[in-house]
DNA sequence: CTGCTAAACGCAACTTGGTTTCATTAAAAA
DNA sequence: TTTTTAATGAAACCAAGTTGCGTTTAGCAG
């Protein structure tokens, strides 16, 4: 965990590692609250947003915006490198349990763009049922 | 303008019409915000949001998250029904002039999920830059 | 180990998009 | 024209996220 931060040249604090901890511990794509949720430590809610900011922008995590509008955060895959993610595979939403979680191994297909359209990124969210609620 | 009201069984009002109005003109789905910038009318903020939503409801209307989590709305295609919307293209938003618009000949590309996930509806934004832009 | 400094933190106050409550008004059916 | 039900408006509220600024601390140089 703590290399992580090494790597990336950012302090290495306890905030940070714990952070990084729930991040790396949860299965779903989470939001800022279930951090304060998941954690014994009193951590400030401007040091954390701080520290998911470094962090995405660092390349660590990734954000994805959730259907009601608030942001939630996820581990990269290993080729994604500063402010250059690389993180092109489809989220998928469970409508019952409201979870997202990365489908690292679904790529999102390419799309034919009208005349004059230049592509840098996109998202894919899937809306829909996950197995473990079916 | 009106008939669109009728047809959905709602009740014709000002307000209504004054949003249905701003909604159609524009070529880019916009916010809460743009619609009280576009109106000489004075509408309450309540009256607007629960407005959107009714359309939304009604299937006159789609709303898509823009990039900093504020709901953008936008026309349907005639194939939406109530609370059953059919809007499968993909919504592009330009980095340079952060509009986003709906690219309704394009078709969201279907997905190959993994084993136990079911597809109900899905999103795709394309984020890059639009022609007026290059 | 000690001091230094930039980076990180913490608190309070603020901004903003959107909602709740409840009393008032008006569309359109009877 | 009356009645009823849906729509509106105002105030207060809520929650996610940000700004400003003073304090602390990681980690480097000496």
């Amino acid at each position: 965990m703590e290399e992580i931060l090494r790597e990336k040249n950012i302090k290495v604090t306890d905030t940070r590692k714990e952070i990084l901890r729930i991040l790396s511990e949860s299965k779903s794509a989470i939001s800022y609250n279930t951090i304060q949720e998941k954690t014994a430590l009193k951590l400030d809610k401007v040091t954390v947003y701080r520290t998911l900011d470094t962090f995405e922008n660092k390349g660590i995590i990734h954000s994805i915006p959730s259907e009601d509008g608030i942001k939630l955060y996820s581990f990269c895959k290993d080729d994604c490198h500063d402010h250059d993610h690389d993180d092109n595979h489809v989220h998928f939403n469970c409508e019952m349990c409201n979870t997202t979680v990365c489908l690292y191994h679904v790529d999102i297909p390419s799309v034919e763009l009208p005349k004059g359209y230049y592509m840098h990124s996109s998202k894919l969210i899937v809306n829909g049922i996950c197995p473990e609620c079916r």
